[in-house]
DNA sequence: TTGAAAGCGCTAACAG
DNA sequence: CTGTTAGCGCTTTCAA
């Protein structure tokens, strides 16, 4: 039962009408008698009759796709922010497709260049730094980008994520208010304006705090470090301290390393050490006696992302409203950080 | 700077030449003399030439795109996979789109519609109880197809997977030989072959382990339960046991449910309950003291899929050589099961 | 070695 | 209300 795909000219031919009138009836433009329309769309419904996209697409320019461009696909972020998108973007009758760059500058050029190649009507973009002009050109092509869990300071594109220098900063002065005084501040090695936020509200809660910032207390961790090796890293940054007294991990990623660094030095959580984690995980709810996080907003950033997406593609002007949007986190109260009585 | 897309034919108007030669240059087809090739070539490169790839998609049928339709994006197990799928794809010259199922029909069905609409040249398909006329027609209509992490029983259609009942035997036998003698088994309440073979598998093994099977140690979990009404029934169902000694997860997903209904019953894992889940995961590594588990063989899995597809794509015969793949599982071994002395 | 021209499936102005 | 026709950008046959 091999069904060849048939055309809208199939149809006019079955239907003993020009293919404008198979057009028109199946997209319910002009306006064609009733007994014409029910014999077309019965023809068509009786083959299966599926419009060719490369076809519309070439005619008139659109795709309705929508490219959802991240750094891994898969992870949980990523996987409940897919989700939300791929809902709305099917209300409005577009698909979505992923790619995913890996952090991979190189990957990432080449994802925007496969999916320029009008394969899509619009963007959502986990920015990296490297990718400035491959995602402005875009801009200047006029296809409308929304930047997801970044931005490019002082490039002005439309963006969405959370508010990384505020959360940071009430997870430190929630800390401080709990009695730690000596906090560490692990992020990773990497060029990113999330993770700058991160730290500069780190540093900023400390001295609101009245708390000296000590250089030593805070370790980047090479990106491209391998699993075990990262591990270790993190184990002696922690040993070297003398008296640090909570710790602070700018990612999930670094969060978990972390919690398996802390377990092999066999310090135990949070009598000497507290520990609060950016990016709310499964992990860090069971694993005991939990783990306080930073969760982000990733329903709200991602249904925000998809509606200015959405808006930019209808509106027939720019308009182009609110070009930086930041949504603040929850802080998530575990175990890991309980209030220091002792002091 | 707004560069407008150019086409062949400006590049031919530009370099005074037909369009013809400006494609044969383009694609490295016939014999054109180098002074045009260059020049061509050059204008090509300065005016950031990019080939429509839905006119070439129109024009030759094939889309060089392989749609990768899984149950969820996000996960562990789909990312890694989409990973490896990626890369290799990439190799062969092809792109690779996802899309998510939710374990919903319906939207199973309407992806593969979307994507049918000459939009990808190739399938990889988690594949779904209603989904088997869809992919039949799929490969009716001579597409390529391969599914991964489950199969039609009965239905010739290539798919590769793990070994579910040799893994889930192995398991269950190891917990035997290490002195456990009641074994409870936590499943989905879903029509999918994957969990039927591992059931089988803990049956089988327990049968040869000369262990009577017990209903009451079987619990199928409602799919659709809430988190918190999920870790409730499993607890109940811990509960309800009189002597069970070791349990069974026969997914991820389970298991960590599964681990936080036995915290919050203040079990300790093994002593009193021994615990082995189906998938690892960097929570099963870290939750003390380690569970085991049966990790499945993500890369091969992944590198076998895309393999079978790209050799279906460019056989100039259909030729699908091996059309079940099942591939052995690895046991992790971890502190949740230890040998039991008292015995 | 190069060019003219047909046509992939569809939309939409323009005619009737 | 319905049909004719001209492309969208590209590949490819055939002819020059």
């Amino acid at each position: 039962m091999i069904k060849k795909k048939i055309s809208i000219k199939d149809i006019a031919r079955l239907t003993n009408t020009s293919i404008t009138t198979v057009s028109f009836v199946l997209n319910g433009k002009g306006r064609i008698s009733k007994e014409i329309s029910k014999k077309i769309l019965d023809v068509a419904q009786k083959n299966g009759y599926e419009p060719n996209r490369m076809a519309i697409g070439l005619r008139t320019g659109v795709s309705k796709v929508i490219g959802l461009i991240v750094e891994t696909i898969g992870g949980p972020f990523f996987g409940a922010m897919a989700k939300v998108i791929e809902e709305e973007a099917e209300k409005a009758g577009y698909g979505v497709i992923y790619c995913s760059t890996n952090n991979n500058i190189q990957k990432g050029k080449d994802v925007i260049k496969m999916l320029s190649q009008q394969l899509v009507d619009g963007y959502i973009i986990t920015p990296m730094k490297g990718l400035e002009k491959e995602i402005q050109n875009l801009v200047a092509n006029e296809k409308p980008v929304v930047l997801i869990d970044g931005y490019f300071p002082g490039i002005d594109i439309p963006h969405v994520l959370v508010d990384n220098y505020g959360s940071s900063y009430n997870a430190i002065e929630f800390l401080i208010k709990s009695g730690y005084k000596n906090i560490g501040f692990v992020t990773a090695d990497l060029e990113l304006v999330q993770l700058n936020d991160r730290m500069q509200g780190y540093k900023d809660a400390l001295k609101a705090g009245g708390i000296k910032e000590d250089k030593k207390k805070i370790f980047k961790l090479p990106f491209d470090a391998e699993r075990e090796e990262a591990v270790n890293a993190i184990k002696t940054f922690i040993s070297q301290q003398n008296q640090m007294d909570a710790i602070f991990f700018t990612t999930n990623y670094l969060g978990i390393m972390g919690l398996q660094s802390i377990n092999e030095l066999k310090l135990n959580i949070p009598g000497e050490l507290a520990v609060i984690s950016f990016d709310d995980n499964e992990i860090f709810n069971l694993y005991p006696p939990g783990i306080t996080t930073v969760r982000q907003p990733t329903y709200e950033i991602a249904k925000s992302a998809i509606d200015m997406l959405l808006s930019q593609m209808t509106a027939e002007k720019y308009n182009i409203a609110k070009i930086k949007l930041q949504i603040p986190a929850t802080l998530i109260e575990r175990g890991s950080t309980t209030t220091l009585v002792t002091k």
